[in-house]
DNA sequence: TGACAATATGAGCATATACTCATACAGTGG
DNA sequence: CCACTGTATGAGTATATGCTCATATTGTCA
């Protein structure tokens, strides 16, 4: 595949799933909501983030189109709408795993 | 799974892994690499970048783990280390096709 | 050794983003 | 209507990042 097989909108398009998935803090978010839809003050809790900052990061993963969001009288419940994005998350656990394998070997044999 | 059991550090590994494939100039670089190694001069011939911001951005995929180098002669071969990126990749435009899917059918029923 | 080719890097700029504080807005119950 | 709860957002700050230009570094060959 040659790099203009993929328009630069397509591409950009990848990147910006994968930059959503590339704070700290969406991740812990994502995380919690793998059990099932929260509210934001659940999710303030489950997380130790602040108010706001959970807000905005549920903003930027809604526009990415990994969480839904349903208003529920007075709260709003988020959930996640793609669970492929687990499958992702687990495939980077597994390359961190063997990277790190990799270097504790090559540590060892080192000495 | 709560967000405890990942730790914090954990976590900053897998986003940095995610932060590495969330440029395009990046993707491009890893697109062209995928059929084989290529040295910097090729690179910037592939992707259209400058020399030195495919430089940098090689330095950070190394440092991610995902390319691996060596050196040959005057030249540098840059060769992917991590072939799950591709899946991870594929995906990603899996769940983005899908979004498109339900955006476009979404809009052709609303007229 | 000196000229040259390939790659890396320091410095600087422009932009993006994560975070916080304060406040606005929306929905509910008295 | 008013007070209250839950959520969103404007403004501002600090930091990170992508990019470029110029230059340093490294290796090759005459």
């Amino acid at each position: 595949m040659s790099p203009q097989d993929l328009s630069d909108h397509a591409l950009e398009l990848i990147a910006a799933r994968f930059k959503a998935l590339s704070e700290p803090s969406r991740l812990k978010l994502i995380i919690a909501l793998e059990e099932g839809g929260k509210n934001v003050t659940e999710l303030v809790g489950a997380t130790g983030l602040t108010q706001a900052n959970v807000s905005r990061h549920l903003q930027l993963l809604i526009e990415s189109g990994i969480l839904a969001r349903r208003k529920e009288g007075l709260t709003v419940i988020y959930s996640i709408s793609d669970p492929a994005i687990f499958d992702l998350c687990e495939k980077v656990c597994g390359g961190i795993q063997k990277r790190l394998d990799h270097q504790t070997r090559a540590f060892e044999t080192a000495r």
